[in-house]
DNA sequence: AGCCTTTGACCAGCG
DNA sequence: TCGCTGGTCAAAGGC
């Protein structure tokens, strides 16, 4: 099998171009921080990438993602509603070629608007719109000095399906590295990475599946690719500072692997993929068993019930999941629009923490979308402009919350 | 029972 | 041939 590493070190043409760098920027410069006493990662420049900033959709100053939520949505099954990137349905070139600028925008939506400074941090407003009552509102000012943050955890951009074309052109081999953010009390910080629509791409938690410094069976640490991995081997290989883990493909006859290195902070630092998947995504067979997708009522309902939920100090964790989409109004007959998820890793996974009083009524409601959203979808005109004003929306959604105190 | 991780041993390529 | 290295195998054990 032929095989290369693609994206490996520096390109220095992907170095010169402004749309190369998403991954580029986010990871952490290697070669400079031996005296920073933090994680150090290899500094893989992604390859070239095709898209360019300008040519995304972009958004514009002052305008935060939760203006997105302003675009009608139809949500009731996420996963199984068609959609171009979905796979159900043959999406057209200029669809797909905006869903690749979506993707790149909403990405840069996403660490922009909370913290452009700190691409790997931000502060987690809620929603202005959110059905927060004014006492809440109240008590989260007063708690400003335990703000709700969320460690931002990014990822790498070349997973765009632009780029996928270009690198599946040129071999089926990719690495990547990416520097992550994990949640330290969480082992499933996650990005999701659909392989099927990117096909190899590499992502950190994503690919997963339940590390040697994972706390086995406590929560999801899955293939987020949405691919089923089998460990079969551990390697500490000379030359980097953490062991390499290997993984198959458990798909019959699949002969794709994947590598990464990872810090012993669970952090990792380097995923190569080789080979391509010959056959779809598995079916996820139980909970956070591949890709950790419900369908989209079951895991909203799943998450709203555990938004009540405290750990016995009377703190409550929540982890909130930001999913980026793109609205298609895609079949004017049947008078729906095609919510397609971009990926979550390109939005990030986070994890907010909010202390709230044992005694306090207080409960951080989530900033849907689709809650405000499905009125309008149900508006009595199917055709209104109203309807359709969106003609392609980047949406953000917060999916809710999941809460880990024991019940 | 099935699937997974762990981990030492084994194998192949290379200088 | 030998030693090094990266990748893989497979038994054992956990979940």
């Amino acid at each position: 099998m032929e095989e290369q590493i693609l994206a490996s070190s520096s390109s220095s043409s992907s170095s010169s171009s402004s749309s190369a760098v998403a991954a580029a920027t986010m990871q952490h410069d290697l070669s400079g921080s031996a005296g920073s006493g933090g994680a150090r990662y290899k500094l893989v420049a992604p390859a070239k990438l095709p898209i360019s900033r300008s040519d995304c959709i972009t958004i514009p100053p002052g305008l935060s993602p939760s203006s997105f939520l302003e675009s009608p949505v139809l949500l009731s099954d996420v996963k199984a509603e068609p959609s171009p990137t979905t796979g159900s349905l043959i999406k057209p070139q200029a669809v797909h070629a905006s869903v690749a600028c979506s993707t790149y925008s909403a990405t840069t939506a996403c660490s922009n608007p909370f913290d452009e400074r700190n691409p790997s941090t931000f502060e987690f407003r809620p929603h202005p719109r959110s059905n927060m009552a004014p006492a809440d509102l109240d008590q989260q000012r007063s708690e400003q000095s335990r703000q709700i943050q969320i460690q931002y955890q990014t990822v790498s951009f070349n997973s765009s399906a632009s780029v996928k074309s270009e690198m599946a052109g040129s071999s089926n081999v990719l690495s990547l590295s990416v520097p992550v953010h994990t949640a330290t009390s969480m082992s499933s910080s996650h990005a999701e990475v659909d392989a099927e629509e990117l096909n190899q791409i590499g992502n950190p938690n994503g690919g997963m599946p339940s590390g040697q410094s994972d706390h086995r069976g406590v929560g999801p640490v899955s293939s987020e690719d949405g691919y089923n991995w089998r460990k079969y081997g551990q390697k500490h290989v000379k030359g980097c500072e953490f062991p390499r883990s290997y993984y198959k493909c458990t798909h019959p006859n699949c002969e794709v692997k994947k590598l990464f290195e990872r810090s012993h902070d669970g952090q990792i630092t380097e995923i190569i993929y080789k080979g391509t998947h010959d056959h779809p995504k598995p079916q996820p067979s139980r909970r956070y068993s591949s890709g950790n997708i419900m369908s989209g009522q079951e895991e909203r309902s799943d998450k709203i019930s555990s938004l009540n939920g405290r750990d016995g100090k009377g703190q409550k964790t929540l982890y909130i999941q930001f999913y980026c989409g793109v609205i298609f109004p895609f079949d004017l007959r049947i008078n729906a629009f095609f919510f397609t998820i971009l990926d979550k890793s390109y939005c990030g996974y986070g994890q907010m923490a909010h202390s709230i009083e044992p005694n306090s009524t207080a409960d951080i409601s989530p900033v849907t979308a689709n809650d405000d959203n499905l009125d309008e979808v149900e508006d009595d005109d199917p055709f209104s402009k109203r309807r359709y004003r969106h003609y392609v929306s980047i949406l953000w959604i917060c999916l809710l919350a999941k809460d880990t105190s024991k019940q």
